[in-house]
DNA sequence: CGAACTACGACTGTAAACAGTCGACTTATG
DNA sequence: CATAAGTCGACTGTTTACAGTCGTAGTTCG
C-alpha cells in the first residue's frame, strides 16, 4: 500500500477531497486495497494526509459508485464481486451504451461523431502494443467516448457511476481474461456499423461486444 | 422552506446524515428548494440542525445524484433541467427498464414475478383516486419493483441513482402533466408483457411506456 | 468623475477534538 | 470450570474551530 502515501502532495489543482477519491479508486481498482478488506478511516486519512471528514466525503461517493459496501456500523470495506455481479455490472453496462450507440446513429452531426471515434480507435492501436494496463485504459477511454459523444450528460454519468465496478470486474477475472476481447478489430466493427447508421446493427453490435466481454471475464 | 426546519427530531433510527440525506432530497423534488437556489452551507446546517461536516456528506452524495450542480468554488446550487435534459433522463431510463423487462422474461422463477407485479398493480388501484403526490409515489414504486424483481442489484442501485432525477423532471414539467400517463391501466399492459414472457414484446412496451411518458413531460 | 486600491464579509476547504457504541479480553463468582 | 459482569480499546458519528479565497462596497487619488 505504498502507493498510497501521501500520493496527494503536489499537484494542487484539485481539492483533496477529489484527490483522495482518485487515489483511493485507483488503489481498489487496481488491487492495491484488496476486496473484503476493512477500510479504517483513521488509518486511511493518514495514509492520504488529510483529515477525517475530508476524507469521509471521499468515501460516501466511492460508496455510492459501488467500490464500498457498508457492514454492520458504518464499517466499510472494498466489495467484493462474484460471478453472478459482474454478469449483472456488465448487463446494465449493455443497456447502458447500447442506449449510447443507438443515440450516436440518430445523431444530426454525424461527421463529427465518426472522426472522435476513428481517432479514439487509432488512439487504441497505438496502445495495442502496451502494457495490459494501457490496453484496458485506451478500451475504457473507447467505450466513454461512445458515452461522451451522445450529448447525453445523464448517460455519460451513469456509465462514469458504473466505471469502478466495470473495473473491478475486470480486477477480478484477472487482467489477461479482461483485454481478452479488447482488440482493436472488435472496436471497429462497433465504429463500423455506427457508421452505417443503422440503430438496430449498432445496438445488436454493442450487445454482442458486452456479451462476449462479460462471458470472457466469467469463465 | 418551514418544512426543512428540524424534521430529524424524533424517529432517530437512521443516522443523521441519512436523515438530512432524505429531507433534503425531499426538499428539491418537491420543490421547496427550487432549481438553480444556491446552497449555502451553514445556513442549511442550521435549518437541519445538524454540523456542517455532516451535511457536506450528504450533499456529496445528493451531487452525485445529479439533484446538486457545483459551480464555482464549490457552491452548490440545485440543478436546473431543461427539457433537452428531461429527454436524456428518460432515454437513460427506458434503456434500464427494458433491461428490467427483458430480464424478467427470461427469468426462472417467474411465479413470484407474475404475483409481486400483480401486487404492484393492485396498489397503484387503490392510490388511483389518492393526491397527485400519492400517484405519482405509486407508480415510482411500480418501476422500482421492476427493477428490484430483476435480482440485478446494480440495476436497481443504477435506477435509484436516476430517481431523484426522475423526480425532478416531473417536477419540472408540472405534476398535472407528470400524472398524465401512470393510469393503471398502462401499467397492466407492461405486466401482461411480462407475462407472456416474450422479452421482445416486453422491452417494446416499457419502451413506448416511457416515450410518452417524457413526451408528456415535454410537450 | 472615474479608476484603482483596500478593508470587510460571506462561504467553502480542512483540520482537530469530543462522544457514543460495540467487541474483546479480563476478572470475579457460582 | 463455566458463566456473567466489568473494563479497556478501537472505530465511527458528530460537532466545533480555524484557514483561505473571492466578491463587494467603500475610499482615496488621479
Amino acid at each position: 500500500m505504498a502507493g498510497l502515501t501521501a500520493p496527494l502532495l503536489g499537484l494542487q489543482k484539485k481539492s483533496l477531497r477529489e484527490q483522495a477519491l482518485s487515489a483511493l479508486r485507483t488503489a481498489i481498482t487496481s488491487g492495491e486495497l484488496a476486496p473484503g478488506r476493512h477500510l479504517v478511516e483513521t488509518e486511511l486519512s493518514e495514509m492520504l494526509q488529510i483529515s477525517r471528514g475530508t476524507l469521509r466525503e471521499a468515501l460516501r461517493q466511492l460508496e455510492q459508485e459501488g467500490l464500498l459496501s457498508a457492514g454492520p456500523r458504518g464499517r466499510l470495506s472494498v466489495r467484493h464481486l462474484d460471478e453472478k455481479e459482474i454478469r449483472d455490472i456488465y448487463a446494465v453496462r449493455a443497456a447502458l451504451e447500447s442506449l449510447a450507440a443507438r443515440t450516436l446513429c440518430e445523431l444530426a452531426d454525424r461527421q463529427h461523431v465518426t472522426e472522435s471515434l476513428h481517432a479514439a480507435i487509432d488512439a487504441m492501436g497505438s496502445a495495442a502494443d502496451g502494457t495490459l494496463e494501457e490496453r484496458i485504459e485506451s478500451d475504457l477511454e473507447f467505450h466513454r467516448t461512445l458515452c461522451r459523444l451522445t450529448g447525453n450528460e445523464t448517460l455519460l454519468h451513469s456509465w462514469e457511476s458504473l466505471e469502478g465496478s466495470i473495473r473491478m470486474s475486470i480486477m477480478f477475472a484477472g487482467l489477461e481474461k479482461g483485454v481478452s476481447n479488447m482488440s482493436v478489430d472488435r472496436h471497429r466493427d462497433i465504429v463500423a456499423a455506427i457508421d452505417t447508421g443503422d440503430a438496430g446493427l449498432a445496438r445488436k453490435t454493442i450487445l454482442e461486444h458486452m456479451d462476449s466481454a462479460a462471458a470472457n471475464l466469467v469463465s
